[in-house]
DNA sequence: TGTACATCAGTGAACGCGCGTTCACTGATGTAC
DNA sequence: TGTACATCAGTGAACGCGCGTTCACTGATGTAC
């Protein structure tokens, strides 16, 4: 063989990964592929020997993101517990680094009307998420802990949007920190009526 | 002349609202202005008689129709109090009708990339959402109520996102009632610590 | 051992098409004298 | 009153460019005999 064994498969990761930056960045009909494989270091062609279209690629960055982004939930969430997820969420960090950041975020406008294929990727990943948030949440009925978590994370999602979307930077962390507040309060216990 | 007084302002009005629908519906930069341009039945070329660039129009779309959404919101608000308006915004009907819904739940993270100006001109109108939400929270202070509203915000845009992105209907409708409850929630007094 | 062929990731030019923008022109009306 | 010119919203072809996609080709390696 001309390249090493897996050769292929880490240059179609390499072209996953810069067009996942690359989209979320300037969303996902702003780049062009040709943009996108020159980032990888290749040449036009060569995209189709890894994704049969645009769409193809962009239901794989969809996938991986939110898998990427599932895991890493998982596991912040249990070993610092979901608070911490949740201000490095709303951090001034995640805020100013588009590219690396939540795909929802980035988005969700944009993934609404894409194709189904990639409609139910995105709902199987944000179920998976929303059942993580959910298990955090004690002591409610299971229908009612999954209501909050859909909130919740609808509250985050938003929010991270509009304190990118403004150009007071005053304001815009007043969001992020209301929403730490405000997210917060959801998650906690309700009185009992 | 040899068009009656007023028709180069309507015929600009015109544009802008084909063009707003447009945007909505499919995003700022998956819309030519060709397209936008023959379904308000004009030619290409007449464009630049009413705007400098698409950058001008994108920027008037984003300011009328905030403007328009806050005059809504404050009319509905004080006829039928902050909760219809909520319900109406939470609704099958809203999110199934992107093309005449909220800008923001349309174009949020696109906004984010567009020019300074049109970033500033969504600033100001959020504020000034955010104004009549805060007026409806008795009980807080100023600056609570603010941050108040913008979770509020930032959830039901949030929500409306999801509900539109997701490919379940019953998830859909789920997300969309889920988000009613939470937003009245944060909206309600807190209890004294 | 040598040679003919198969494999296949990647090259780079080209396809038809639509993009945002420009511009010479049209034609109906208003104005000057 | 008639005529020459100014105005200006809109036309439609063209500009250079980038889009997603296709395809004949390259060249290094592996395989068959």
């Amino acid at each position: 063989m001309r390249y090493e064994k897996g050769h292929k498969e880490s240059t179609r990761q390499q072209i996953t990964e810069v067009a996942a930056k690359q989209f979320r960045d300037q969303g996902v009909s702003a780049v062009g592929l040709a943009a996108i494989m020159a980032d990888a270091g290749l040449t036009n062609g060569a995209f189709y020997t890894h994704f049969s279209s645009k769409n193809d690629l962009v239901r794989e960055c969809v996938e991986q993101t939110l898998d990427a982004q599932l895991q890493a939930i998982s596991q912040n969430v249990s070993q610092h517990g979901l608070e911490a997820v949740l201000r490095q969420y709303l951090s001034p960090n995640h805020r100013d680094d588009r590219g690396h950041g939540c795909p929802s975020a980035a988005l969700l406008p944009e993934i609404s009307r894409q194709s189904p294929e990639i409609r139910h990727a995105y709902t199987t990943r944000f179920n998976a998420v929303i059942e993580v948030i959910a298990q955090q949440l004690p002591g409610r009925e299971p229908e009612d802990a999954h209501q909050t978590a859909r909130a919740m994370f609808a509250l985050v999602v938003g929010s991270l949007q509009l304190a990118r979307a403004v150009d007071d930077p005053a304001l815009s962390d007043d969001i992020l920190e209301g929403a730490i507040a405000a997210v917060l309060h959801l998650a906690s216990p309700r009185p009992k009526a």
